[in-house]
DNA sequence: GCCGTTTTCGGCCCGACTGTTTTCAGTCG
């Protein structure tokens, strides 16, 4: 998520915000002010502290300001002290962050924009703007063309031309891109590393490795004996459209999509230690490394080390063994309390994709052609024990009631002659009213197995209505899981504004269940907010909402998902056995 | 600006690559 800082209407006014400011909000004008402080040449353990604090705002599952409200001390917050506690008090309280004011005094806020460009860091952005004058990238852009750069200290002929290309070439922001989209390029890359003289291990590491919902770009992790060989083989591969760098065992290059690609080549005996590394995130390696560095030892991309001596680094396991460590899966490298839960071995068991025996939202185009028989087969190829038909209400511009009644009387006949193999349950994505009742008639809630329940329409209510509408079809005796709850688009801002805190509370009350969208580009719930359900006792559905048979295969994204969110096999409703799965979702 | 089982000061992760430096600073991940 992005928020744009400049816009943000709780900066630089005195009138109380009309609602209550949002963590992301917090996060941007806390990284902002780094921006700033960097560019500034503030101490950098300074500009740190923000980032960090940036970071733990960012990833709280529940919101500052209603911590606020509480009266709670946000002191006791991972990497927040006594100083930036009231910093986020002023800023939730009075809308005001005179420290960011202060530094926007010092230097203009579009230089912050300049760092974007490769090559460009807070000195350099520093050294434009006070040599220059250059605020912005349009000017950056003038003043090469011009020749007002040439012969800077610091800006050589090169610098120079690559600059004036990136600024050619670049239109819009990069954007991250989907996790989805660039797996066969993930692929296709690896096979070709495989296919190098001396190349031993390929592996996609980073934010890819980690499961991200999106990434900026490919981290590759080669073993091999011969690195140069290996590097060769990257410039090699067919999409790549430029190279950014390229030494010996390090090479950078873009690809013909616009994503980059770094490769590293380490020997055999260091896979697991740069495995790790190039894996992350940063602030998981830097907590770990911090540990080593407690315990008298040195961990970078070549192993553990005593002093000169190396222990070891051939495989991940055994860097984490020596520095006291259980394994910590990919998933959960995120800072978010993992190292804490290793050391004290409360790890969870991540749930897996062989867990799950069911999809509990898929709608009846998912059968293809063949109609219930199809989907019912398509479950069976699967694996799965069940699945449940949830088409969508009339206003939600789904079935009609007519339509919905024959498909049910269908369901019962085709479960007649399946026996359970698998068992089509009967259910519809009920479309959530802006009244908050639910969009079908009692004796048609009456017929279903389990209802869906969801909003798709009225995203502009207030976040008072929105989150009465929603807590209002909750206390339904019909109500059994909450689809999408918060309407996310992987990368876009929410779509309405919701008190998901509030929801998750009395779902727990009532002993429903919120879902997880599995489609690559909703994952709705966002990783955070699986783990708030699950330390809030709440039960995740992970469903896909296939409309054709394909799509049923995006389970595996939301497994991944899960599993970024802490999720358990137990944490999942979609894991258990029929029997069990019936008695959960029977209304009382 | 944060943090503490070598605590209230003095630390704060670490190495590769590039370009311009004439021995290393800036940037990046």
């Amino acid at each position: 998520m992005s928020v744009s800082v400049e816009d943000s209407s709780i900066v630089g006014t005195l009138v109380p915000a009309p609602r209550a400011v949002e963590n992301g909000e917090i996060a941007a004008l806390l990284d902002r002010l780094a921006d700033l402080l960097e560019i500034e040449g503030a101490n950098p353990f300074r500009v740190r502290a923000y980032r960090t604090a940036a970071r733990t705002v960012r990833d709280l599952p529940g919101s500052i300001a209603a911590l606020v409200a509480e009266d709670r001390d946000l002191a006791e917050l991972p990497g927040i002290g006594h100083d930036l506690a009231g910093k986020l008090v002023e800023i939730v309280e009075s809308g005001r962050f005179p420290a960011l004011e202060e530094a926007r005094a010092q230097v203009p806020s579009g230089l912050v924009d300049l760092l974007e460009l490769p090559g460009v860091g807070p000195k350099r952005a520093k050294a434009l703007y006070e040599e220059l004058g250059i605020t912005t990238m349009d000017e950056l852009a003038a003043a090469l063309r011009a020749g007002r750069v040439h012969g800077r200290h610091g800006f050589g002929e090169t610098t120079e031309r690559k600059l004036l290309h990136e600024l050619e070439r670049r239109t819009k922001p990069e954007r991250r891109s989907m996790l989805a989209e660039v797996e066969p390029t993930a692929q296709a890359l690896v096979s070709h590393l495989s296919g190098a003289r001396g190349v031993r291990r390929t592996v996609v590491a980073g934010s890819y490795r980690r499961r991200r919902e999106t990434v900026r770009d490919l981290d590759v992790l080669v073993t091999a004996s011969d690195p140069t060989a290996a590097t060769e083989r990257l410039l090699s591969f067919a999409e790549v459209e430029e190279v950014l760098a390229h030494g010996s065992t390090r090479s950078t290059v873009r690809l013909g999509s616009g994503l980059q690609v770094d490769l590293r080549v380490v020997k055999e005996e260091s896979y697991g230690a740069a495995l790790c590394y190039f894996t992350g995130s940063v602030a998981h390696s830097v907590a770990v490394r911090r540990l080593a560095q407690r315990a008298g030892l040195k961990l970078n991309e070549y192993g553990v080390f005593h002093g000169d001596e190396r222990l070891g680094g051939r495989t991940e396991r055994e860097v984490f063994r020596l520095v006291g460590l259980p394994y910590i899966a990919p998933e959960l490298r995120e800072n978010r309390g993992e190292v804490d839960a290793a050391l004290r071995h409360r790890l969870p068991h991540l749930v897996r994709e062989q867990d799950v025996r069911g999809d509990l939202r898929v709608h009846s185009s998912a059968g293809d052609r063949q109609g219930l028989r199809g989907l019912a087969n398509a479950a069976r190829d699967r694996g799965y024990e069940y699945v449940a038909i949830a088409d969508r209400t009339p206003a939600a511009g789904g079935r009609s009631h007519r339509a919905l009644r024959e498909q049910l009387d269908g369901i019962e006949r085709l479960n007649d002659e399946l026996r359970g193999h698998p068992l089509l349950l009967a259910s519809a994505e009920v479309e959530i009213l802006e009244d908050g009742s639910l969009d079908l008639p009692e004796r048609l809630l009456r017929r279903l197995d389990l209802t869906v329940c969801a909003v798709h329409t009225g995203f502009a209510l207030s976040r008072r209505r929105q989150t009465d509408r929603v807590l209002r079809a909750i206390e339904s005796p019909y109500f059994t899981i909450l689809a999408h709850p918060t309407g996310r688009l992987v990368g876009d801002e929410p779509r309405y504004d919701l008190d998901l805190e509030r929801v998750i509370e009395l779902v727990h009350e009532h002993g429903g269940f919120v879902e997880l969208d599995a489609r690559p580009g909703r994952l709705d719930l966002s990783d955070v907010h699986c783990k708030l359900a699950k330390e809030r006792g709440v039960g995740v559905a992970i469903s896909t909402g296939a409309a054709s048979r394909a799509d049923l295969a995006v389970m595996r994204f939301g497994v991944d998902q899960a599993r970024r969110g802490w999720l358990e096999r137990t944490d999942v409703l979609n894991t258990r056995p029929v029997a069990e799965l019936r008695r959960l979702i029977a209304r009382s």
